[in-house]
DNA sequence: GTACAAGCTCAAGTCACTTGAGGTGCAAGC
DNA sequence: GCTTGCACCTCAAGTGACTTGAGCTTGTAC
């Protein structure tokens, strides 16, 4: 457990974020700005590696950039009420769920065409397909 | 069922789309260039509403831009194979299919969380909040 | 000495639109 | 005659969350 600074590889590696996208979260603001070499090449503590940890974590599980923000800054401050963490993740679910339940329907709508389609259209001309006459209907 | 030109508001109205929407497909080339008025108004023609209202129907079923491209290409040149459109209902299926899986797996990732910072976080401070251990595991 | 990897910056591209600024044309009401 | 309001116009930029590309420097290994 070395103090060593990381490099932006390094952060890349460990994260499996991509370098770009370290650069571009700094950018945003969502990582703050880091130290940098002689050479100019951008250095990291560990502090940074686990904020980026988290914040991958985050994204890996939906969570658009903005709740991450609030979630990584209740994350830093551990004094905070919980309950703002939970109704971030509730707020999320919800809109998951709601996503989820426009998804169902699409693949109902789309099973139910490619399955008439196998049923009715006998690989005939576009003219006579049931799909692009269930896509045509007003 | 008359042959007036249509407007591009009235165009509007009958397929949902908005105005910057129609001139937006009319840049891409999903649209062909409609005829102009003396005063530069776009005026349609009944076939023009009828591709934009098949173009609408598509992109409610969320298949992508170029896939609609095809589609409308399959929709106005009846000769073509049904064979083609099935593929393309079938690709797009596939990939609501895929995301539904992810989302799943989501919903119950978070449903966990969240039911977990109920039953033991007790609206503690947020350095023991479950939910930010679980975000922070590596 | 030179090839290669890793770092740097800045700009533009992705997708499917939406939003905004600023302007024209035309009919109705005062 | 004037103004209000609407529908239309163009062009540019903004959205989310990055990715991709061009063109550069620096450091290390052979």
């Amino acid at each position: 457990m070395s103090n060593t600074p990381l490099t932006i590889g390094a952060m890349a590696a460990h994260t499996r974020c991509s370098v770009p996208t370290i650069r571009y979260y700094e950018q945003i603001g969502l990582l703050p700005t880091p130290g940098r070499a002689a050479n100019g090449h951008r250095y990291y503590s560990r502090r940074d590696l686990t904020r980026l940890g988290f914040i991958k974590r985050c994204r890996d599980f939906g969570f658009p950039i903005e709740q991450v923000r609030v979630l990584a800054q209740l994350f830093e401050d551990g004094d905070q009420a919980c309950r703002e963490v939970r109704d971030q993740a509730q707020l999320h679910l919800d809109a998951v769920r709601a996503k989820l339940a426009d998804m169902r329907q699409l693949e109902a709508s789309l099973e139910l065409m490619v399955g008439s389609c196998d049923a009715t259209c006998n690989a005939g001309p576009t003219r006579d397909c049931c799909i692009l006459v269930d896509l045509a209907a007003p």
